[in-house]
DNA sequence: TAGGCCATCTGGTCCT
DNA sequence: AGGACCAGATGGCCTA
């Protein structure tokens, strides 16, 4: 099964000459000492199963925080671990071309100090934006930022619409005037 | 039944 | 030395 344990049950002969009893008491010896390393090994393997099942865990509840703040149709649509990456790439790109072409539309208030708080998805809802580094994301080497949006091969494929699409409106005609 | 998705185990590597 | 992270392997469950 595992190398370390042929090599361990692998046995070394005695040298000629050494009394009976002492080959015995030295084998059981030992037998002893490998069965400690064993159970040793065990226990530290288990701690380290243990110690990945909660990182996944962790890993996990994560996951189901970004798809809770994803808008899905039907609502109760679960996304699998892929998509949702996927989509939160596009979705994230759908916002900031949005963000983008508002701010291009309308003069920003004079008394505005950023954006709104994003919402919140649970306790920790400061803590996903806590880098404080407005960067791009870069999961696909394809897309360079906001202005590329993912190709349908590497992330999927949102279409610029989506936005409009996730509330029901019909998409913006094509080069429709700000206003 | 094949294929996709997932959880878990495991050994290796890197970091503190 | 011990923990975190990672990738590969494996087996179970579900769906077309």
């Amino acid at each position: 099964m595992m190398p370390a344990e042929a090599a361990s049950s692998g046995g070394v002969s005695e040298p000629p000459g050494v009394p009976r009893e002492r080959r015995r008491r030295r084998g059981r010896a030992r037998a002893r000492t490998e069965a400690l390393l064993h159970t040793l090994k065990r226990s530290r393997r288990m701690k380290a199963n243990d110690r990945e099942r909660n990182r996944m865990h962790h890993l996990n509840s994560a996951l189901d925080a970004l798809r809770s703040v994803l808008p899905t149709f039907p609502d109760d649509t679960k996304l699998t671990k892929i998509e949702t990456l996927r989509f939160a790439y596009n979705y994230i790109w759908a916002l900031s071309e949005t963000l983008r072409l508002a701010e291009q539309c309308l003069p920003p208030p004079p008394a505005f100090r950023g954006p709104p708080a994003p919402p919140s998805p649970g306790s920790d809802a400061g803590s996903w934006l806590s880098s404080g580094s407005p960067a791009a994301p870069s999961l696909c080497a394809s897309a360079s930022g906001p202005s590329s949006p993912a190709t349908s091969e590497d992330c999927g494929y949102v279409p610029s619409d989506a936005l409009r699409a996730f509330r029901g409106l019909p998409p913006a005609a094509p080069g429709a005037p700000c206003r």
